[in-house]
Formats: C-alpha cells, sequence, structure tokens
DNA sequence: CTGCTAGCATA
DNA sequence: GTATGCTAGCAGA
C-alpha cells in the first residue's frame, strides 16, 4: 500500500453515479444523487484498496487533439443531462474534501491523464491501480498496472485481461482499433466484433500483421477489413491512451503531489451540511454537535471553474484539497473583543500564533502586535504599538500581555506557529515564557520535504494553493522599508491575521501527512519540536566574549597586515587590493608571468590557498599573500566583528541557530557564525581565548569521538570496523594497519595520515579521483587504496552500493532514526549533477544521524540541567560538540555526568564516546 | 542597493 | 569528495 498509487476515472464516475442512482434531491430541490454515489463509490474504493498516492482525473471542458484528429470524435454523444451537470461543482468539492488530489488538464481526456500518470508511477517504482468503467484502459495493464472496474469491481491484472478480452494487454489496443468504439464515435472494421478480433489477432498476432496479410482474408468481413485499412492507422491513434502528456513536473512529482490525504471533517461536516445528508452529517459529528453548531457552509469556489492563473504555471486548473474557506479577519482593538478571543482560545484545541515585531534580530524585537486563529478562515489581529499619524486608539502591550500570559505561559494551551523560536524570544523580551508549544510549521515541512522551502509564503502556495501577503508587499524592502508599526492597521490586520490564519491550515494540511508515519513522527515529536525549545533558551544564554581580547587581537594583526602589505607592493613593483582576487591575478599571471596552477569555475586563474601554496615554492610574492589572507580573515570576520555583534543589554553574544536550513539535519548557526570559529592554526585559535566565562563559571566543552565513522560501522555493520571500535583502537591506526597489512604498532605516522584521509573521504563519498588530489598521489595508487580498504571492510563497501540503491529507488535516504534526506537530483540525466547526488547520499545518512543524536544529547542535557536546577547553562553547539557554562560548584557533577548523557542517548551497535574539557576560555576547554 | 564570484572558516 | 555562513570585491542597477 505504501507505494500505491490508486487513479480513479472521475469522468466515468460521474455518469455511473448518476445512472445508478436515483433521482435524490435534498429539501432545496438541488440533485444530489450522483453526489451521493460518487462519494459512496469514492470511499468504498479507498478502503478497498488503501494506497499512499492517487487521484481523482476529470476530464476538462475544451477540445482535445483527438477532436483535431477527428471532428466526428464523441459527435454522437449525448449533452450531459442538466441534473448531472448542476452536480458536478459539489462533487468536486466533496472529492477534495474526501482527500482525493483532483486533476483536470485542459486539452487533455482524463484517460491520457490517467495514462501518462502510471507510466510515472512506474518509472518511479510504483504500483498503479486505475478504477475506471471505461475498457479502453485495459491497454494499460501490465505487472505494475491493474485495472478495477467500477461497478463490477473486477479486478484485472495482465492474466485478468486476458481472460476477459482474450488477448494480452499489450494488444488491447490492436483488439479495439478493429472493433471500433460506437460510444465514442470511432467506427472500427465492419461486422468485426470481438470473436472475430480475437481470432485475427491470434492468426497474424497485430494489428500491422492482419492489415499486412488483409488480402488473405476471406468473405464479407474481409472486404470490410480492406475497406477499413486507410482508416485503421486513424482509429488506433484514437484508441490509444497517451502515455507522455505534458503534465508539469509538479504532477509527475507523484510521491509530493499525489498524496492521499485523510477525509477533512470540518470541510466534510460543512458539505454535508450544506448539501443536506442528514444520515453522514449525524454520522461525522458524533451525537454531541449535530447541529448545534451552525456549520459554515464551504463558499463555493468549484473544483470545476477555471481558475484565473495555474499556479505551477502549467496547464492545470489547480486545484486543492480543501474547498476555499470563508475569509473573517478581525481587528482588535477594544478590551471586550479582546476577552472574546481570549474565550475562543481558552476552549480552543490548539491556536495557531504569530507576533509582529518591530525587528527581525528576536533579541531586540519588540511586539508591535499579535495574531490568532483556532478555526479555518477566522483569525484576528491584536495591534498594540502602532505608531503613525492618525493611528487609531489600541490596547496597550501592557494590558494585552498580561490579558494573554495566563493564556501564553499554559503548557496545557496548545500553540501551533511559523518558528515559533523567534515568538518565544518575543515574548521572552516582554518578561512572558511561552509554553505549550504543540507544533511548529516550520519544522513539519522541514521533516517532511527537507530539501524545499520552509517560508510560509512557498508552504501557502504548496500546501494550499495560496497566494499570501508577504511581508515585502506590506513593508516594502531595501532602505525604503518601514517598520512594521508604521503599517496601517487595516492592511496590517490583513496581513496577520492571514499569517496566523494560514499557519493553521498548513498545520492541517501538512500534519497528516507526518502523523501517519512512525518515524518521521518520532523525528519531529521526540527530535525538532523540543530541540526547538533547546535552542531558544542557549540562544538566550548567548556567550560570554573578552572584546577587550579582540580589539588587542585586532590591533596586533593590523599591524602586522600593513607591513605584508608594504612588502607586497615591493615585490609586486606596484600598490594593489590585496583583498581584490582580481587584481590579484593580474599582478600574478600578467605582471609577473607566474603560470597558471588552476583556473576558477568562470575560467579566470585562481588564486586560492592551494594555488598560492604551490605557486610559494619558487616565488616570494605568494608566501606574502598567504599570511596576508589568513590574518585578514580572522580580523575582518573575527577579531573586528565579534565585538560588535555583543547585546549591549547582556553584554553577551547571541547566535540564532537556523533548524531547518541544512537538508541533513544539521543545524545552522548565523549572526554570528559560532560553528566556524577557527580552531585549525595556532593564530585563529587565540581567538578560542576570547570565548569566556562569568565570574564564578568554566567553560566545558564535550564533542563526540570519531562520530560519524562510528556511524558508518553501525549502519553498515561491518564487523572489522566495528570491532575497532568496540575494542577501543585508534580507527585511523586500525585501518592503515589494515590497508597496509601490518599491526598497528607498525604504523608509521605516514601511513596512519593516509588512512585518516581515506577515512574522511568515504564519509564524503569520494573517489579515486579526489583522493589521489587529497593525498598528492597517482589516481591509480588511490585507487588501489581504495579497493583494498573495501577488501578488508565488506560491509562498508556492501553499504556504500546499498545506499546509492537506495537513493535512485526512492528519491531519498533516511538516518538510524528515520528522518527522510532527500535527493532531488539523484536520477538526473546531467552526469555531473547526478554524481554529486550519489556522493551527497553517501554522506547524508551519516551527518543525519549524527545530528539527530546530538539534538537527543542536547534534550538530554537540558532536561537534566533543570531537573536538578543547576546553574549550568549550554551556549553552544558546533554539530559534534556541546560548549556549556558551568557554575564553580557543579564543575565535577556536569564533568561526570555530560558525556554520560551524550554517550547513552542511543544504544547503538558501536559505543558512542564523548569526551570533555574544562577551561578558562573555550580554547583552554578544547 | 542587490546579486554574484572567489575565497575560506568550521564539522 | 559532504554540510554550512560570512567577507570583500565588483558589476550592474
Amino acid at each position: 500500500m505504501q507505494n500505491t498509487l490508486l487513479l480513479v476515472d472521475g469522468s466515468s464516475y460521474l455518469y455511473r453515479a448518476f445512472h445508478a442512482m436515483p433521482d435524490l434531491r435534498n429539501p432545496q430541490g438541488e440533485p444530489t444523487g450522483a453526489i451521493y454515489g460518487m462519494i459512496n463509490m469514492l470511499r468504498r474504493l479507498r478502503s478497498d484498496y488503501p494506497a499512499a498516492y492517487m487521484a481523482c482525473v476529470f476530464d476538462a471542458k475544451g477540445k482535445t487533439f483527438r477532436d483535431d484528429l477527428y471532428p466526428e470524435y464523441k459527435a454522437q454523444r449525448a449533452p450531459m443531462p442538466d441534473d448531472l451537470r448542476l452536480q458536478i461543482e459539489p462533487i468536486h468539492q466533496a472529492v477534495a474534501a474526501m482527500g482525493w488530489p483532483i486533476l483536470m488538464v485542459e486539452g487533455v481526456e482524463a484517460d491520457d491523464v490517467i495514462g501518462t500518470l502510471a507510466v510515472a508511477a512506474t518509472r518511479q517504482n510504483m504500483k498503479t491501480v486505475v478504477s475506471t468503467g471505461d475498457k479502453d484502459l485495459a491497454q494499460l495493464v501490465n505487472s505494475q498496472v491493474t485495472l478495477i472496474n467500477t461497478m463490477s469491481n473486477e479486478v484485472m491484472d495482465e492474466p485478468g485481461v486476458l481472460a476477459k478480452f482474450g488477448v494480452p494487454p499489450a494488444r488491447i489496443i490492436d483488439y479495439l482499433t478493429l472493433i471500433g468504439d460506437t460510444v465514442d464515435n470511432v467506427p472500427g472494421v465492419t461486422k468485426c466484433g470481438p470473436k472475430t478480433a480475437v481470432k485475427w489477432l491470434t492468426e497474424y498476432d497485430s494489428l500491422d500483421g492482419i492489415m499486412a496479410n488483409a488480402d488473405k482474408i476471406k468473405g464479407v468481413v474481409g472486404d470490410n477489413l480492406r475497406a477499413a485499412l486507410n482508416w485503421l492507422p486513424q482509429g488506433r491513434v484514437l484508441i490509444t491512451v497517451k502515455t507522455d502528456c505534458d503534465l508539469s513536473a509538479h504532477y509527475q512529482d507523484i510521491q509530493h503531489s499525489l498524496v492521499a490525504k485523510p477525509e477533512s471533517k470540518e470541510d466534510m461536516l460543512a458539505f454535508f451540511s450544506r448539501y443536506g445528508f442528514k444520515t453522514w452529517l449525524r454520522e461525522l459529528s458524533g451525537d454531541a454537535t449535530a447541529g448545534a453548531t451552525p456549520l459554515k457552509a464551504a463558499s463555493a469556489t468549484s473544483a470545476a471553474a477555471p481558475a484565473n492563473s495555474p499556479v505551477q504555471g502549467g496547464l492545470f486548473q489547480e486545484e486543492e484539497n480543501a474547498a476555499v474557506i470563508e475569509k473573517n479577519y478581525e481587528l482588535v482593538l477594544t478590551e471586550s473583543a479582546l476577552d472574546a478571543w481570549l474565550a475562543r482560545i481558552q476552549q480552543a484545541s490548539l491556536t495557531a500564533f504569530d507576533t509582529e515585531t518591530t525587528s527581525l534580530e528576536p533579541m531586540h524585537a519588540q511586539l508591535v502586535g499579535l495574531s490568532l486563529c483556532c478555526e479555518a478562515g477566522h483569525a484576528c489581529y491584536i495591534p498594540v504599538a502602532h505608531h503613525y499619524a492618525d493611528a487609531p486608539l489600541q490596547l496597550t502591550r501592557e494590558l494585552v500581555l498580561e490579558k494573554l500570559r495566563p493564556w501564553l505561559e499554559d503548557a496545557s494551551k496548545a500553540k501551533v506557529g511559523q518558528n515559533l523560536k523567534y515568538d518565544s524570544h518575543v515574548l521572552a523580551n516582554h518578561g512572558i515564557q511561552l509554553r505549550g508549544i504543540a507544533h511548529d510549521t516550520l519544522l513539519e515541512s522541514y521533516v517532511f520535504e527537507s530539501h524545499k522551502s520552509h517560508d510560509m509564503d512557498s508552504l501557502a502556495l504548496r500546501h494550499l494553493g495560496k497566494k499570501t501577503i508577504s511581508f515585502e508587499e506590506v513593508c516594502g524592502k531595501g532602505a525604503s522599508q518601514i517598520g512594521f508599526d508604521q503599517v496601517e492597521l487595516q492592511r496590517a490586520t490583513d496581513y496577520a491575521a492571514e499569517d496566523a490564519d494560514i499557519t493553521l491550515q498548513l498545520h492541517q494540511a501538512m500534519w497528516p501527512e507526518i502523523a501517519p508515519d512512525a518515524k518521521l513522527l518520532k523525528v519531529y515529536h521526540d527530535i525538532e519540536l523540543p530541540t526547538s525549545v533547546v535552542l531558544q533558551k542557549i540562544e538566550r544564554n548567548g556567550v560570554k566574549i573578552d572584546p577587550a581580547l579582540l580589539a588587542a587581537q585586532s590591533h596586533e594583526i593590523g599591524i602586522r597586515l600593513l607591513e605584508l602589505e608594504q612588502n607586497a607592493y615591493a615585490l609586486a613593483g606596484q600598490p594593489f587590493n590585496l583583498n581584490s582576487p582580481k587584481q590579484l591575478g593580474e599582478i600574478f599571471f600578467g605582471k609577473l608571468g607566474l603560470p597558471v596552477v588552476k583556473k576558477t569555475p568562470s575560467g579566470a586563474p585562481s588564486t586560492d590557498e592551494e594555488v598560492l601554496q604551490k605557486l610559494a615554492e619558487d616565488y616570494p610574492l605568494p608566501k606574502i599573500l598567504l599570511e596576508y589572507r589568513g590574518l585578514a580573515k580572522l580580523k575582518s570576520t573575527y577579531t573586528d566583528k565579534l565585538p560588535k555583534m555583543v547585546n549591549p543589554a547582556t553584554g553577551r553574544v547571541h547566535t540564532n541557530y537556523a533548524q531547518a536550513v541544512a537538508v541533513t539535519g544539521r543545524l545552522a548557526s548565523n549572526d554570528p557564525n559560532l560553528q566556524n570559529i577557527p580552531v585549525r592554526t595556532a593564530e585563529g585559535r587565540r581567538i578560542r581565548e576570547a570565548f569566556i566565562a562569568s565570574p564564578g563559571h568554566i567553560i566545558m566543552s564535550a564533542d563526540y569521538s570519531q562520530i560519524e565513522l562510528r556511524i558508518m560501522a553501525h549502519i553498515s555493520g561491518d564487523a572489522s570496523l566495528l570491532k575497532a571500535f568496540a575494542d577501543g583502537e585508534d580507527v585511523h591506526r586500525a585501518t592503515a594497519a589494515e590497508i597496509f597489512g601490518v599491526t598497528p604498532a607498525e604504523v608509521s605516522n605516514e601511513q596512519r595520515r593516509y588512512a585518516k584521509v581515506i577515512n574522511f573521504g568515504l564519509i564524503y563519498g569520494m573517489s579515486a579521483f579526489g583522493l589521489a588530489g587529497n593525498l598528492g598521489i597517482e589516481r591509480a595508487a588511490a585507487q588501489s587504496y581504495i579497493d583494498k580498504y573495501f577488501q578488508r571492510y565488506p560491509g562498508v563497501a556492501q553499504y556504500m552500493a546499498d545506499t546509492r540503491t537506495k537513493a535512485k529507488a526512492h528519491g531519498y535516504v533516511e538516518t538510524v532514526f528515520g528522518r527522510r534526506l532527500w535527493l532531488p537530483e539523484i536520477n538526473s540525466p546531467n552526469g555531473p549533477r547526478r554524481q554529486g547526488a550519489e556522493r551527497a547520499a553517501i554522506n547524508a545518512p551519516m551527518q543525519g544521524t549524527a545530528a539527530d543524536l546530538i539534538k537527543l544529547a542536547m534534550i538530554a542535557v537540558q532536561n537534566w540541567l533543570e531537573q536538578e536546577k543547576l546553574q549550568t547553562r549550554m551556549i553552544m553547539q558546533v554539530h559534534d560538540e556541546l560548549v556549556l557554562e558551568v557554575a564553580d560548584a557543579e564543575v565535577e557533577l556536569v564533568r561526570q555526568k555530560l558525556p554520560e548523557l551524550m554517550a547513552n542517548v542511543a544504544t547503538l551497535d558501536v559505543p558512542l564516546l564523548a569526551e570533555v574539557g574544562i577551561g578558562h576560555n573555550w580554547e583552554e576547554a578544547h
């Protein structure tokens, strides 16, 4: 079921439902029989053939290629009865509410859309089940595609087709061409019915064979055949279902566009109420609320109405799975209106919540207003600090926050937002601690589709088919951008209330994708949601730095840079901007005539570090540049920049951890990036001396040892690698011993260095070419090391192969915890891109599992700190390292417990090891 | 003022 | 050869 696509020929269903049902009417006198029949048929089909993906395909109005080819096509067909026509729009609504993606392509018949999707599904290794009343579709049947007859419910697979028609699926087109289709007014051979067609096909194999041997067929039927010879090729084209329609890429990607959704209870209630299906209404609402709450009728934007602007730019009339919801956005300016909303959110099972502020910087942002929504379409905006000429009187921020505080701080009041980490900061800026974060649509999207964009405007377009008001549309951009507090209240309400409304709807759209999948649910619920809460605390804790120390380093570096600059000018014979690769290139390769070692991707001669190293062997200027580059980078990026990032209010640096940008599941750090503070060189490491602890505290750092290699051992199950870790060996030494065939004790430093490069290369999905470049050896030599490695670690070789296979088959790979890492280019026809995706596929499970592990560790550590009510604070995460600011009195306790928590966060087939260091600053602790 | 390239810091 | 973010220079608005 997991990998099945269920396709319904909606147009054939319509007629079947209409003719099968008596003339039912609702109290308003509208015909409802076909609607009733359609809902029944689809519900039964779905329960009989549960599938992860499905679509209901309807004919769109307008001419198709068949009409152009043969003007008489379907000319005999009676016009649609009015009573059926009236039910088309409601049927589309009902189908969407039942969770079926709807497809209608202008100029393409439903059959052709179905054929194209079936072929696309087969290509994506999915099984397809087509439900239709039209026998023509039997031509699609093969080992992957089966047909279900709508009324009789007979299942037709390959043997089924043969049994029913007497010819295999591959001959159905020929068979139908011979017989013709009276319904569609497509003639065949006169007097040739099923029997004759089968007889001929058995004798001559195919239509082409029959036509070639037409002169051998005797009798009147033979004459008829010969008379039809000129027609038959055209008839065959008309009968042939197209499988290569120009569907937009969006729909070719079945796993994204055609996900089966559960019935929307809300929409179904509204629908049943609107069309007077009393029994279903009672069933669905249960006895409690039946008829009690006035149900809002879904406003009738029908699925059949041509959309004005196809969202994806394709041929599609982009359709929603939910009927368009009536919008009701309220501007709250009075205490009584606020009280009414308070009452709503107090009793709501889930409330969407959003803040509008003065700034995007979480630690500086001040609240300008907030919006709430507990029922799709019905939202409010509560402005508290809009300042512009003639701004209406608003409730004060103090009043609103004090009134909302009990709800905001109540962990039992479920909230959903888009990146609530930000809103938590904003509220914390006003002394409120947000609790009860039940969902976060940013994280839902990230867990569901890590490789796609997660901003609300994109999500709304993707999941709801809605174009939302963007921040830029409201506030402008660049220098002329205004603060949200300058925005006119009505406009602000349109924007802000929509944010809360859309957030709730996004949750309702995405949650059904995650909740039924145990692995995704675990990643979302047990990892990402709690991690966001921990991250907010870490960001707020901030890191203390020593600005004076950095200033002194800047000064020192500045002096040295001036010296180097003068030396460089002298060697070049002229002044130039040492920071400009362009000018440097002109001096090097133009004026001085140095050899070009390699080129940049855009064709210019490269002057990067590797090139400078090489040139420095023979020339003096490159050596100067190397030192200059290193120091300039330190000064501009770190020693000059970090002091400017100190928050004046806290005296500390507060980074932002981006939780939903890295496709592997890692965090990213920005403003400033604290995950790339130098460590490799001695000069660089001095910057870490400026990362200090408050008085009465020390810095403690704990990092996972060889985490990715350990994960590789676990995932691959390679016996030798597992044993090396189980025995606590130096893994690079162990690898060297295996590759070079010596005992671990005999491994030279050079051999160990080689082994280390190879181990890292494996994690990155290396090739012999890359390894050779890195080790500065011949490619053949590199290949022989790789061969030797895989020979000694066959489990790893197997893992690499399995991972590639899985990635190609599914389009994603998984971490140990089931996080999905999507690789959109894994089957790209573009060689380099595809190979890039293959390397990423190898790396992703290891990098991603490491990310999962440290997130779990962060959650465990934070829980422990809070449970024990310690003064110690977590202050940084650097992928495999946690940094804490530990109160002096707690040092021994934390030093013992921290690595234990990190090591025991999961039980893998390899032991996990975390190594701890302490010091007065980060450099010492490392 | 914005977007791009080159280069380089980390795991 | 995996994954990020930030700086400076530079070209075209």
